[in-house]
DNA sequence: GTTGCCGTTTGGATCGATCCAATACTTTCT
DNA sequence: AGAAAGTATTGGATCGATCCAAACGGCAAC
């Protein structure tokens, strides 16, 4: 900094305000300091930085540990867009349990490490939102906090909505009898998306009596599940996951039947092998590089200004729709 | 720090000797230390430390455009167990182009927001090496540099022994016209992976003449390549991808053949939906846990000793045998 | 009892940018 | 022309830990 204070002949503050508040300096001024700090290729050093400003400007992210056999393309994508959210840096640490979690972020606040974080796959009475708010850490949850007391702010995808637009599209090409393949009850997110279901099912006054049937993602009990739904005649299955609906194709496989063709099928979160299968797999996309944005916007906000109310954000995802869900045409995708 | 000092009663520099020198202290003092610093639940300043040593103590990693359609578990995994390689932080940003990395390399280390960088997909004659060396940067590099000069460390994957190893398991099973699907020749990481194919075809003195078909990694292109080989009647067929195997299910099933039963079909790895399909994908998997151990083993002995001669280390996969390479028992795992 | 030595502990300077208070400068008005 | 008012610029102190060199303590030898 000094170099370049000496090069546009001004004093070393001039250049601290060359960069933070431009508007201070004339403009000639300012464009001397400007060339200097161009010619010198100067970038104020971070640590140095921090350590004056009492902030890191970066935010926290713990990878959950992958599961095998689980698609992790949805944290793949979203820390791709949380990266690319300008402004702050973004640290990553792994954690296998909740409770490591915590204990991450509690020596990463103590080391000034981060600012604040951004929470994934948020669970119901989650002890991250507890802890995070009795310290008064600015945080955004990439998930709702399904639990009654309001900890924070979250930025979510409407399952339900993603869910009720693809039995929607099913209704409306015809079927009837259209089953759910959710998960076992009691996750928010999965009892989330068939109410979805339900709703689309009402709506056009279709029956939903013994049409469910809950698996874990595992190929085993998927394709268990998916051959109660079968054996009940449907003529359609809304899986929650692409996990299940490709337990569904196995099941349909293993009786004769030609998913998309005879059966229709559609899935949730759009995997990248939704459109590698045959036929390929109509899916509900969640919109990430949005959800990445509001909630880098929100932290931003909540960390220049901690008193303002919590903010909750429920995005709507897309219908991609592809062959698995009938002849209407492929790739078409649809805003709900 | 201060505080530590004053109730342990020492100086503020035995307390900084008790975190970085702990054998300078007399046992009892780094005890009565110690016990302060776990009363307080101190943790040393990390901008203030980096300030003063002049290194981040952080590594950086850039994620990469996800491609649509292509799997992204491998850098999924990768990034996962890099964070959990302990000692170094992990600060991670995106990058959409080779050309943009760089620029991003140039800023972080200018800020000094980084020690040291970990490249990913390393391509032939990859500008990023050559920047990264030029500037005497530590790195390691996921990926062998394909060029012929010898730019820093790197650690890889042997494909060539994997889809070596996947051809071998087929030959034994008793395939003689075992097919290769492939990537368009002129990529490295792809052209290797064809070389394990012919090592092995020629140790058991099978034909390899027209059993070779290339194609990208869409659906599309990759039935048609299948189909090609299926013409040639083969009986088994290795690709190159997972996303080339589903491919070649595609144009199995179009031809009322059943994969696995019909006509075996091989991986490469291990992606997430490999044992979520009908029938379960034999795949290789890559030890991506022990790259990464590797990795940043390799960046920490670069670091602390820059003018030790290069490193270049070859993993090696491992087969992980499922239903569509016969019946030969699912889920064996088989160390090559 | 004093000196000398070894190993431990201490205070002071430092890293690079920002905050604060004070000074130098420009402009305008009397 | 001189003074007031406001703006642009400057020097000095500061953030929290580490490095350095100097002082301190205990212990053995004289």
């Amino acid at each position: 900094m000094a170099d370049v204070a000496r090069l546009a002949q001004v004093g070393k503050q001039t250049v601290s305000n060359a960069l933070n508040n431009p508007d201070l300096l004339r403009p000639e001024t300012l464009a001397r300091v400007t060339a200097a700090i161009e010619k010198l290729g100067y970038r104020p050093h971070t640590a140095a930085r921090s350590l004056r400003r009492r902030e890191s400007r970066t935010i926290g992210y713990a990878l959950e540990r992958s599961v095998a056999g689980r698609s992790n393309a949805v944290q793949d994508r979203f820390l791709h867009a949380l990266a690319a959210a300008a402004g702050y840096r973004l640290l990553v640490f792994s954690a296998d349990s909740p409770e490591e979690e915590v204990e991450r972020y509690d020596e990463l606040l103590r080391e000034r490490a981060v600012d604040a974080f951004v929470l994934d796959r948020t669970r119901k009475d989650d002890a991250r939102h507890r802890w995070l708010h009795g310290k008064s850490v600015p945080f955004v949850a990439f998930g709702r906090s399904w639990s009654e007391q309001d900890f924070g702010d979250w930025v979510d995808v409407d399952g339900a909505a993603g869910i009720e637009a693809a039995t929607e599209h099913l209704a409306l090409a015809g079927h009837e009898r259209i089953g759910l393949l959710g998960w076992p009850a009691g996750s928010g997110t999965g009892d989330n998306r068939v109410a979805g279901w339900q709703r689309a099912m009402k709506r056009h006054g279709l029956p939903v009596r013994d049409l469910r049937a809950a698996a874990s993602n595992s190929t085993e009990t998927a394709r268990q599940a998916a051959g109660t739904l079968l054996d009940q005649d449907v003529t359609a299955v809304v899986a929650v996951s692409d996990a299940l609906a490709l337990g569904c194709y196995d099941a349909l496989r293993e009786r004769g039947l030609q998913p998309g063709t005879d059966v229709a099928v559609t899935g949730f979160d759009d995997s990248p092998f939704a459109e590698l299968l045959a036929p390929t797999l109509t899916s509900v996309e969640q919109p990430l590089e949005q959800v990445a944005e509001e909630c880098v916007r929100m932290l931003l906000a909540r960390i220049s200004e901690p008193w303002r109310p919590t903010e909750h954000l429920l995005l709507t995802p897309r219908l991609v729709i592809r062959d698995s869900s009938g002849p209407s045409g492929s790739g078409v995708v649809t805003d709900i």
